[in-house]
RNA sequence: GCGCCAGUAGCUCAGCAGGAUAGAGCAGCAGCCUUCUAAGCUGCGGGUCAGGGGUUCGAAUCCCUUCUGGCGUGCCA
């Protein structure tokens, strides 16, 4: 908010002094505290289509901006920056601003109410949600929380993949483990089966309930009701993942419901309608290679059934159809190969395939004893989400998860991160508000704690460590605004421990809670309170608790 | 082979929407609790931003190229 404020007002000197700035120029917030609180380079920028020399340029502007009350100091420096030194009323008055927004601080209507519709995690239904899923849940959830903060109306789906080869592959390794309970001798459990205790389990508990019975029903019936039980258990039981995480979907979209609603007929007809399909070695295939996909991708298979492709496109296009004009898919990093032919589908069908965003999580490698561990969920070799929220708990995992862009790859120490506890800067950040909440209650104990803040005590906030808090706070809106356009949630966590870094130098440096001095201690009061509720807003966002003690 | 992603301090990573002397945490070393939580603070050491070229006032950042690693390249999902 700081920089839009310095940016119109060199805008407003520039068009008073008759100086063109056709090119797009910055405010910054220089890395080197000597050069600053704010610096632009609008003088370098303008100095060729205005005829001149940056410091000339410079000059002028500076000479235009020397009565505003708003700078303390302003210096030319290195190549022609306009160096900008803030004066303490100014930050006060932004504080003050900040102060009166409360909760809503931050909040904007940046991303006009557009409808973004956020699909992630998607897992198979077939067997527990693994580590992997987990930072899907975290970044998607992350993202989209600071979305929805600035003005866009997004939503949260899972699709579930409850139809193909997957599921029947699950009902089978139930039933041999079913036949196994019954002492039954099934030889060597399939390679392709799937080898988890999960399916044990699964098998215990169906026995429990209904016995032979299940062994009583005609094959066919047997393996449907196989499959209808194993999923709506494995469903469940991701779901309680996600819950223990804190992440909510608003929408569950199953594959099986859409192919059963005719969707998949549907597709296929306007791809053949678009001229796009063709018949080959008896499968139907989709020309994809014309818009711009390495090969043609098969449809429906020599057997007559379909490729998971066609309801895949059948829910994208759902989404469409539901009015989402941004349709972002978070993918793992094995599904790149996948994308091409999603976006050919758009063009075929004459979609605007920039409505279609895919964010590529690269992926979690997992490390035990400097080893690399190779998960499976077929050989049922797997770390689970449920595992790491016991071990390190919900916000731990959650920060660990969004500490990271999504382009990098995360390196996952086991015995690391099960041994994390103080060390994690998770801690740092949550003890930086819980610190605050203590200083809250002894003030309130020595009766400093004022029924209302008067904005008198405005005044005495002008110490080096104050004013650079204030800025850190006044920084969050733009923040919040790069982060929901960028898709980087990551930089939450990076903006967190340098306010919590500030807050703790604060506290180390000068004494809040001092009764010889009221109105300064109350000063400062206010000061850490705010900070205080602009931490929650952000560890709300991050989905991580906000601690009153530690 | 082709495609996608990555390569920054001993380790894990920010910085990539060109800006000034490249940052943080951890690890290492040396200090700070008879004042609000030491899960903290202060100081020190540590770098050929993988290599090479180019673009310009200026490149870790943009372009080209080489090398290294991961992933993908199914009538799997």
């Amino acid at each position: 908010m700081i920089k839009e404020i310095i940016h119109a007002q060199l805008i407003e000197c520039l068009e008073a002094l008759g100086i063109s700035h056709e090119k797009e120029f910055s405010v910054e917030i220089p890395n080197n505290t000597e050069h600053g609180d704010y610096s632009s380079n609008c003088a370098m920028i303008l100095a060729k289509e205005n005829k001149t020399s940056p410091k000339v340029l410079a000059d002028k502007i500076k000479g235009a901006l020397k009565k505003n009350k708003d700078f303390k100091k302003i210096e030319i420096a290195g190549p022609g920056f306009i160096n900008f030194v803030l004066s303490p009323s100014f930050f006060q008055r932004i504080f003050w601003e900040i102060r009166q927004a409360e909760d809503s601080y931050a909040d904007s209507e940046f991303g006009a109410n557009e409808k973004v519709l956020l699909e992630f995690v998607s897992a198979n239904p077939t067997g527990p949600l693994n580590i992997v899923s987990a930072r899907a849940a975290a970044f998607g959830d992350t993202l989209y929380r600071v979305m929805k903060k600035v003005g866009f109306a997004p939503a949260r789906e899972f699709y579930i993949n409850d139809a193909g080869n997957q599921v029947d592959i699950l009902a089978e390794s139930l039933e041999l483990r079913l036949r196994e309970l019954h002492g039954d001798n099934i030889g060597e459990f399939p390679y392709e089966a799937y080898h988890g205790e999960y399916v044990k389990h699964l098998a215990q508990k169906l026995n429990s309930t209904e016995g032979v019975r299940v062994f009583m029903m005609t094959e066919k019936d047997r393996i449907d009701h196989l499959k209808e039980f194993a999923l709506s258990e494995l469903l469940e039981m991701q779901r309680n993942s996600l819950e223990r995480f804190d992440v909510v979907f608003d929408g569950w979209v199953s594959e099986k419901t859409l192919r059963a609603e005719g969707v998949v007929e549907e597709v296929l007809s306007y791809l053949t309608e678009a001229d796009c399909t063709f018949e080959k070695d008896d499968a139907i295939w989709f020309a994809s290679s014309k818009y711009g996909d390495d090969k043609d991708r098969v449809l429906m298979k020599s057997d007559g059934s379909i490729t998971y492709f066609v309801p895949d496109l059948a829910y994208h296009l759902t989404k469409l159809q539901r009015g989402f004009t941004t349709l972002i898919d978070i993918f793992g990093p094995d599904h790149h190969g996948y994308v091409p032919r999603i976006r050919a589908a758009f063009q075929a069908l004459g979609y605007d395939e920039k409505m279609l965003e895919i964010i590529f999580l690269q992926q979690v490698n997992l490390f035990e004893s400097g080893e690399r561990v190779k998960m499976s969920k077929r050989a049922g070799k797997i770390v689970t989400m449920d595992d790491l929220i016991d071990e390190v708990g919900k916000d731990a995992a959650r920060y660990f998860f969004i500490a990271r862009k999504a382009s990098a790859h995360l390196n996952f120490d086991l015995e690391l991160a099960l041994k994390q506890n103080n060390e994690n800067p998770v801690y740092y950040c949550q003890y930086a508000h819980a610190r605050i909440a203590s200083i809250i209650k002894k003030a309130k104990k020595e009766k400093i704690w004022p029924k209302s803040f008067k904005k008198e005590l405005l005044a005495k906030l002008n110490k080096a460590e104050e004013l650079t808090i204030i800025q850190k706070l006044a920084d969050l809106p733009e923040l919040l605004r790069l982060i929901s356009i960028h898709r980087e949630p990551h930089r939450l966590t990076t903006y967190m421990e340098e306010l919590s870094a500030m807050i703790h130098k604060y506290y180390a440096r000068y004494q809040i809670v001092n009764p010889k001095s009221k109105e300064l201690s109350q000063a400062r009061l206010m000061l850490l309170e705010t900070a205080k509720g602009v931490m929650a807003i952000v560890f709300e966002l991050m989905g991580i608790s906000a601690p009153e003690k530690m």
